[in-house]
RNA sequence: GGCGGCUUGGCCAAGUGGUAAGGCGACGGCCUGCAAAGCCGUUAUUCUCCGGUUCAAAUCCGGAAGCCGCCUCCA
């Protein structure tokens, strides 16, 4: 509200209250929705692992000129597309690792909330009901409307670009109720048989689950203004009291420097995306850049994810390979009991702490990262019977700290939720598979290879790795035999 | 017209008063039969420009330029 980072004071000491606007349920979902979940899925994170019970609503817009547009071109009923999308979109989230709020409402769900709300808005002079018409908020009955959004009223050309309804007594009210057509789903209300305005749905389930006044809430940059200027309006009017503590609004996500539109034909699926990244490389690049900032979506930033992921990775499978057991903490939180945390946690902490500042947090796994490698470095010369006892237990200890920091990082991040091994072999199987390239062929090469470097004939071996470099294959000569993998 | 934001090395990107994090790339070195990976070092005397405040500014204030978003559905 004040524009500026604030001190976090939950209403209620250890419990933080956060409702987040979601999709509107009528086509599939894009990146910039991707960005808007995984960011506030990291505040989630973040959230609980500082010790909050969090309660964290997320709605679905499930009723809406959009979806009934969508069901008149398809044929089909609004509800069929709902649940289409709804399915599609959880399908799609499950897919990046983002964990399920505590509470997921749909509008549908919540009529007689909204048709209440409305009916104490009119009540209290709020709201009026034109016959034959629409219920409209009364903006001018609300003072501090537009202070979210730094607008004055009066400044606002309204319907400079669309036509005033003339039934509005302020040409800016908006839509709390309106007049089904038929056909159109509608439910009864006082005003006769209709549907919700897109506002009042998240006034009214907010109010519902987390009550009056809460602590966060998020959406979109773009959601500000009506949006939520509109949800304070309605809340703040009926219920006298400050209706959110803070606000979180995420940037958008460009793709080639250009804003995702209908006109440029460049709006990028989840889906697609999904089909050509791993979901870590995705959420990864999402957190790449502060939240508020708008992100560019491009293949060279795509590419440079994958080089940080498989860096992280890397050394999560040298350590492994050298006798620490790395094991996912998000599948095994059992096995770090006893393992207590180390200084770059708290670093990473710090960065967390500091308005979610994931970026920052990225660069803190890399300096984590180096650590761990300078170790492994250090003792290289012993380890080529790779075994635990190459390493001190010193050195293990360290190390051991280091990779259950990197866990914890990752689980936050909602990255590292595989093992080395499987991360690798994902990569490699997904590399073989777009290539059509049969392993065994590469393995009988390497193998041959192998020989040849046995005996000294290198020119051979080297002609091998270039045959296999080629078709994107990099060997890498290790204490513990020669692997292999594909450049991206 | 109104409102808000951005401008940091070749590229990406942190950094809201104390003397420029990190990544990618490039170059040099260690390691290697040669590589790859990893590590070490170098790569912005300077943060779009011009003024001002201050002992001290990328960071605050004023002005200029460029870019972007919102004001209509939009994450």
């Amino acid at each position: 509200m004040t524009g500026k980072k604030d001190l976090f004071v939950p209403l209620e000491p250890g419990k933080v209250s956060m409702y987040v606007c979601g999709p509107t349920v009528y086509d599939t979902s894009h990146i910039g929705h991707a960005r808007s979940v995984v960011v506030f899925d990291v505040i989630f994170r973040w959230l609980r692992e500082s010790g909050y019970d969090v309660c964290y609503v997320r709605n679905f817009t499930d009723v809406d000129d959009k979806i009934i547009n969508r069901a008149n071109e398809t044929g089909k009923d609004p509800l069929e597309i709902s649940e289409k999308y709804i399915k599609e979109f959880h399908n799609e989230m499950d897919a990046l690792n983002v964990l399920r709020p505590t509470i997921e409402p749909k509008a549908t769900e919540h009529i007689s909330d909204i048709i209440q709300f409305i009916e104490m808005l009119i009540e209290k002079g709020r709201a009026y009901h034109v016959e034959g018409s629409d219920v409209f908020f009364s903006i001018d009955s609300f003072e501090g409307y537009g202070k979210l959004s730094h607008r004055n009223p009066d400044d606002m050309i309204a319907g400079a670009r669309i036509a005033v309804d003339q039934n509005k007594r302020n040409p800016m009210d908006f839509t709390l109720w309106k007049p089904a057509k038929p056909g159109e789903p509608a439910w009864e209300s006082p005003w006769g048989a209709g549907r919700p305005g897109w506002h009042i749905e998240c006034s009214a389930m907010s109010n519902r689950y987390l009550g009056q006044s809460f602590d966060i809430h998020g959406g979109g940059k773009d959601l500000i203004f009506p949006h939520h200027e509109n949800e304070i309006a309605q809340s703040e009017a009926l219920f006298g009291k400050q209706f959110v503590q803070y606000w979180i609004h995420n940037g958008f996500v460009d793709i080639n420097n250009e804003k995702m539109s209908k006109s440029l034909g460049n709006f990028t699926m989840i889906k697609d995306v999904l089909v050509r990244y791993h979901p870590e490389v995705i959420r990864l690049f999402l957190l790449s850049k502060h939240y508020r900032s708008p992100i560019d979506y491009n293949e060279n930033s795509m590419d440079e994810v994958i080089s940080t992921l498989d860096k992280i990775y890397g050394f999560l499978d040298r350590a492994n390979k050298a006798g620490v057991p790395v094991v996912s903490i998000t599948k095994n939180k059992a096995s770090f009991t006893g393992i207590s945390s180390g200084d770059s946690w708290a670093a990473f902490k710090d960065d967390m702490d500091d308005d979610f500042n994931s970026a920052r947090g990225i660069a803190t796994i890399f300096d984590t990262v180096k650590k761990g490698n300078k170790i492994l470095d250090a003792v290289r010369d012993y380890s080529e019977k790779s075994s635990v006892e190459s390493l001190s237990a010193e050195n293990i200890k360290v190390l051991e700290t280091i990779c259950f920091d990197l866990q914890k990082m990752g689980n936050i991040l909602g990255i590292l939720s595989q093992t080395p091994g499987e991360y690798f072999t994902g990569k490699k199987e997904a590399g073989l598979a777009d290539r059509a390239i049969d392993p065994k062929m590469v393995d009988q090469l390497v193998m041959e290879r192998t020989e040849a470097r046995k005996s000294r004939n290198f020119a051979k071996a080297d002609e091998i790795r270039a045959m296999l470099d080629s078709m994107n294959i990099i060997l890498e000569d290790g204490p513990g035999g020669t692997t292999w993998k594909f450049t991206h």
